[in-house]
DNA sequence: GTTTGCATGTAAACGGTTACATGATTGG
DNA sequence: CCAATCATGTAACCGTTTACATGCAAAC
């Protein structure tokens, strides 16, 4: 999903400034599964606002730039919901770490172990922060990416926990004395 | 991961085309966590030879272009090394069905429900083809990368399938005849 | 006193995909 | 007869990231 579709996305579920956009899928859900940085949701926004599918109003600040405060407007309602009909690209999971794992009998043994925690510490972390979530109310797209994440956050950790004893650390030879 | 680095992954396992890389990485277990296409391999493969991280030698072929077989190099052998060694990227797991879920109070209900399926046929399509090559004999990281593979497609149906009766499609408002 | 939060934006660089060009052979 | 397999490569395009520019206020 591009940066536009993900603002427009955004967008229906209130008026926010650019800043607002980056933070707000940062929380709740969305995190897992979509990003942008700042330098592509800026001109996302402004393509948006020439196109008609946002508007503008300018908020004005003092020493500190105007808050620009997007809405959407009914053509953009309209083209958000169209991509959603349309055929959706597909999911990828580019995993550097489970590729670095097809290589693991190239590494130290404490190197694997290492890849393993530290993916495992990641994984907890994620699912800590999804669990936490549970205070505001949530709608029912909230709920269900809550617990997709959740599901497969999950199945990582009980994997992961199934396979790490066999990359036991023999603390690389430092064993015999 | 980038191009060159899975390149040169793929050829510590053996001597290989740029097509017959691409090739390998649609099979057993490097499937689903890495990608990319020719127009990134062949440029990637002549940097690679550049830098002398691979050499490459030429078979002539009768009314088809040379086959170029190449192999890696120490260098190319160290240099990958370390690159798994350094700290990794970390995974990015884009999910446009996600994304659309998150919306789905916008949608009509028979195509959330033709989401689903859809998303769920595709997944256990890909755990059909991860169960499928039980075959050969696999080092210790393409297992791991199948189990891993493995474990997260189930955990997704499993949740698929708890959650499709939410969104179980009335037909769409004809059903009052 | 440094980091974090607020707030917008641009330019260069990057990495990659898509489409194109070429063309014989084999299998359905 | 058409699609797929084999086989390499280039060029245009695309979307995004990174780094930069600016700068105050509040929290730690």
């Amino acid at each position: 999903m591009d940066v536009r579709t993900i603002c427009l996305g955004i967008l229906t579920r209130g008026d926010a400034t650019g800043y607002e956009i980056k933070n707000l899928f940062q929380h709740d859900g969305y995190q897992h599964f979509v990003e942008a940085s700042f330098g592509s949701i800026y001109p996302a926004l402004n393509r948006l606002t020439e196109e008609g599918l946002v508007s503008v109003r300018a908020e004005a600040q003092e020493k500190r730039p105007d808050r620009k405060v997007y809405s959407i407007t009914p053509a953009g309602r309209t083209a958000f919901i169209a991509s959603l009909l349309k055929p959706l690209p597909e999911d990828r999971h580019r995993s550097p770490f489970v590729f670095a794992m097809l290589f693991s009998d190239l590494l130290p043994k404490s190197r694997v172990a290492a890849l393993i925690d530290q993916y495992t510490t990641q994984a907890q972390a994620k699912l800590a922060q999804l669990n936490e979530s549970n205070t505001q109310p949530k709608s029912a797209g909230e709920e269900f990416a809550n617990g997709f994440g959740r599901a497969i956050y999950e199945a990582m950790l009980d994997f992961l926990k199934s396979q790490r004893p066999k990359f036991n650390a023999e603390p690389d030879a430092i064993a015999a004395e």
